[in-house]
DNA sequence: TTGTATGCGTTATCAT
DNA sequence: ATGATAACGCATACAA
């Protein structure tokens, strides 16, 4: 447990002072002869020279990290995401501290207040609290914000959102022009703004069809459990069959949940899609692992996470920082859960 | 973009000196007169005071950051992993930084050392380099290591071990049990440490009770990408099942690769379990959502996590640092794609 | 081209 | 109980 070697070792050993260390070794533009250089470079390298980045931005009074706030890493929609988000941060030089915050306002706060006092570069965050205080606070320290996945209308935060209402729109179309008319809607409960929208969208279609919306809803909070939303999607499914008239055609709000009602429909000996057709929202990766390979909604999770950070690290660039949202436009990805009516 | 506010700026509110202020704001056990530390509490409160860790962090030449390097947080088992970690390191007041190596010895250094630079105060990784150069200068460096999922023998590293060769064994066991006599082995490229694990248990299994191995071996260089797994597992059941001799259970090294397998099969117009047995390696969530529910070999992948970081974190505290190694141990899941050929 | 000296925000040591 | 000051490791304004 050696002391760690500083700039003022290395100024010693060569004979030089601290300043030309450093200038040396931090890449400085500032002119230094070669010949110093060398052998500073030298020295630094056989004293396993390690710079603490520490000092370095508190001198300078900026780190080259970020922080992204999360419900969940588990849930493969926000692991895609983060993926995104690490990737052009690695190639940016930037760091990223990952935070669960499991859905609860209490820990989000939490830590947001951890990445303002970790001195981050900016916020990459997905909100689920009401109470948007410390967030305000967050953009008052200067910290660039970007909210994704639920929306967040605060001033000084930038946004990517995904258009829920169309994608829901979007999906109950797609049903109907398979000739479905009895297309059931099954959700978490709705008390985000997301859920509300792919209702909202889905709704939409159903009036403009002239048919009628059939949604389940389950009340109970949801949690960050995967195998949860699994779950959900069985009970909703078996709810929605034991109706007087049950779908033809179920429609869920991620593709967790759609696994559930494909589950349910098979031990209830029905057939998908042959005799009921399901179809789900997010288009995580193993949707085309199951069979059968799900028809779904896609949200470019990955992508959002690009993006996201991309857009953050040219705000913590530009000293004129122009904000703007981007919205991005769902896809209906055609597999093979929905059958066609037609003919 | 105000400047952000200090002790020193909080000191002079207060008309006393910083170090007062300090004392008051860090919950020192240093005696302060209650007087002055309500006051100095409602000052910093009024003034929306945010400590800048990177001071005090400097000053007390300790982070509460740890770093986690993995292959891809993408793939379930490993944000699983990251999950665990995660959740732990919350609850020790730790942040984390999360990096992807995906599999890439240059970016796993070149993590490392960032790692270092940032003075994380351990790290937790599943390293696939076969040069230690890095790692070892970590240790040196006085950062804790701990290895997860691929073992990893150089001094001073603790290691959560994972008795792959004993699931290997077991799931060949099992099959057995269930009647089954030609099994074969899907698996992505032998070149790492955990496959041969899983490989070589198998193997033993089959020669002890008189079988013959049959691996199918997957040979180009695996990527990063869960639909990667999936193919591999499509191509290697094709080929096992255009063998001469075509085996009853097909077990592979992986869920993700399992469920390719399954497609296949299916695609092939052949029922799982009834004409072919499957199972799987790992059990991720995911693997109880599709149909059959697959069989598989549990790899405690969150409680890795938590256990991991714990260990890290009684380390950072701990000034004898009892070095141990931890071995989990596999145990098979009993779902539903493998088929009982007994009586 | 090189060196000196100061400060980033914090805490710890030593006086008072 | 409180204050003055130095120090953590680094980068930079200024002097030489």
């Amino acid at each position: 447990m050696s002391k760690s070697v500083t700039v003022h070792d290395i100024a010693k050993l060569a004979n030089v002072s601290s300043a030309t260390v450093s200038r040396v070794l931090s890449n400085s533009d500032y002119p230094v002869s070669e010949k110093l250089r060398t052998r500073i470079l030298q020295i630094a390298e056989e004293v396993n020279y390690v710079p603490n980045l520490l000092g370095k931005q508190l001198k300078k009074n900026s780190t080259m990290t970020i922080g992204i706030i999360i419900p969940s890493i588990i849930n493969p929609f926000y692991s895609a995401v983060a993926f995104g988000v690490e990737e052009v941060a690695r190639q940016e030089g930037f760091t990223v501290f990952t935070c669960n915050s499991l859905q609860d306002p209490e820990l989000e706060d939490e830590y947001i207040q951890t990445m303002m006092e970790k001195q981050v570069k900016g916020v990459i965050i997905s909100s689920i609290t009401t109470n948007k205080e410390k967030l305000k606070r967050l953009i008052k320290m200067n910290v660039n914000v970007i909210a994704i996945d639920q929306k967040l209308d605060e001033e000084g935060i930038s946004q990517i959102e995904f258009d829920h209402r169309k994608g829901g729109f979007l999906a109950a179309k797609y049903l109907q022009g398979k000739g479905h008319t009895r297309i059931g809607y099954a959700t978490t409960k709705l008390n985000r703004p997301s859920r509300k929208g792919i209702c909202l969208g889905y709704v939409d279609a159903m009036n403009e069809a002239g048919l009628e919306p059939f949604v389940e809803e389950y009340r109970s909070d949801e949690t960050v459990n995967p195998i949860f939303e699994f779950e959900t999607g069985r009970e909703l499914a078996r709810r929605m069959m034991d109706a007087e008239r049950p779908p033809t055609a179920i429609f869920a709000c991620n593709d967790l949940l759609a696994f559930g009602v494909i589950h349910e429909l098979r031990a209830r000996g029905l057939q998908v899609p042959s005799d009921v057709s399901v179809m789900g929202f997010d288009g995580i990766d193993v949707g085309q692992m199951i069979h059968p390979p799900l028809t779904t909604v896609k949200q470019p999770d990955y992508e959002m996470g690009k993006m996201a950070c991309r857009m953050l690290v040219d705000m913590t660039r530009g000293e004129d920082k122009p904000m703007f949202n981007v919205t991005l436009q769902p896809k209906v990805l055609e597999r093979q859960s929905v059958r066609d009516l037609n003919g």
